[in-house]
DNA sequence: ATTAAACCTTGATCTATGTCAAGTCTGCAG
DNA sequence: CTGCAGACTTGACATAGATCAAGGTTTAAT
């Protein structure tokens, strides 16, 4: 099923009410009028895997929410190296207010699908919608804890604490959007290779081959197919993250 | 000299048009007006170095900007793991408006002087001053794009290329609080012990202490004392850094 | 059905950085 | 001046993860 086209179809779709990021994106304080407001400027666009939403350095001329799909946010030195600095799942927004010039490249891991403003008129409403600024403002401070959170890991983490982490990360995020999955058996696609997979952890492909492998190998996950993933013990998936059982994860 | 005790002293040193952060701090969009709304807030402390100035899940009363000094934001692992996500100096806002308690551990690296206010009053004047707004988030915004730059040096950089990055970046920030420093050998205290410099790379302390004076070696820099270090060629220092002459780099 | 491209796995080996263990230097308290 | 604590350096050795190399699977196009 292509979720993207139920959005760039029937215009009848393109109530903000019926968005299912509603709840979680820039817009989630919006009241109704202030909702019409967006939904007279939004439009949406959806991008194949592997596609360039923007390059760093490119002009910005549109900000949004990633509705449905995984992009990535990330930096690539002159000889290669890449490290990506940001997963944007849906309801994640992509560009930054106040800046011309994107500073990342964003580029689609699967097909997504962005509900986009143009970056000016959008910035203005930012001034003039109190509800809109409060969310902003909320998301880009959500962000910095994952950001930190996430210099963590790439400074003092193992391999398989990366992984883990990252499968868990993952896992949240997907049961909070199905709500009612209590502490089943999580089970869901990852939508990253595992180069992808690499590039946020610091690590080679090869290490992430080893790592996932040696967890299913111990019984901490299954695979079915190569990003099907199930979790077989959630609490012992988080012990392997090497966090505190309780605290911190801003996710 | 303690510049600390000139803000914890007299009254008249407590005018905010007077204050060297003024132009770069939360405050900086404020006019007159509501500056001495600010000023009538604010109080002053000071920290030694070493000192803890809040825990991760301590709740957080205060929030503020720091005037002089250098303070840590870090994160510990239960074996005593340690990594810094990020460095507080001069201007730098402390705490996060919007939440109860803190989510990392603060400390004084050197001795720092906080130009405080209480957490609650301060959250509702951000709703009601839109410079303060307006500045908060962009300071948010900015460490946020630091913070990415940060997860490229955790994740994909050699020890040499953390510690020239490091470098580089005091000097920057540095060479910015006493404008006309054009070009010329630039020299300054780091203000961070090894093991300091080595929570906040990613690093062991012997790492760090080897590519210090490996850097020295090769002519790259000149160390007078232990911290107080001289760049010869800051271009040169760029280079060994990794990163693009050019490009990204929001400091 | 056959082939090719993209992705993934696995093995052998190498190396940057960590770990462990002595030291050295500096400044300060007595 | 002496000794002590904290910060730093240096060496020898260990190892996690990188690198290099070869196949294996899956998907989809011809």
């Amino acid at each position: 099923m292509n979720v993207s086209a139920v959005y760039s179809k029937s215009s009848s779709e393109e109530k903000c009410g019926n968005c299912p990021i509603h709840h979680r994106a820039v817009c989630a304080y919006c009241e109704k009028a202030e909702l019409m407001i967006l939904e007279a400027m939004k439009s949406y666009k959806t991008y194949s895997p592997g596609e360039a939403i923007i390059w760093a350095g490119d002009e910005m001329r549109y900000v949004g929410s990633v509705v449905s799909g995984v992009a990535s946010l990330s930096q690539t030195m002159e000889d290669g190296r890449k490290q990506m600095v940001g997963l944007l799942l849906p309801s994640d927004f992509v560009g930054r207010p106040g800046r011309s010039h994107a500073a990342f490249d964003v580029e689609a891991t699967s097909e997504v699908t962005l509900c986009r403003f143009e970056r000016k008129p959008f910035e203005k409403l930012l001034n003039d919608v109190p509800h809109l600024r409060q969310r902003m403002l909320e998301m880009a401070l959500d962000e910095l804890d994952a950001a930190r959170e996430w210099m963590l890991l790439l400074g003092r983490k193992t391999a398989r604490e990366k992984i883990s982490s990252l499968i868990y990360i993952i896992a949240l995020r997907e049961a909070d959007l199905k709500p009612g999955s209590g502490s089943v058996a999580v089970e869901f696609d990852l939508k990253l290779t595992r180069e992808a997979m690499a590039n946020y952890l610091g690590l080679t492909l090869e290490t992430v081959s080893r790592q996932v492998n040696a967890l299913k190998k111990d019984g901490v996950i299954d695979l079915l197919g190569k990003r099907q993933v199930r979790i077989r013990d959630i609490a012992r998936l988080l012990q392997e993250t090497g966090d505190d059982a309780d605290g911190g994860m801003p996710y």
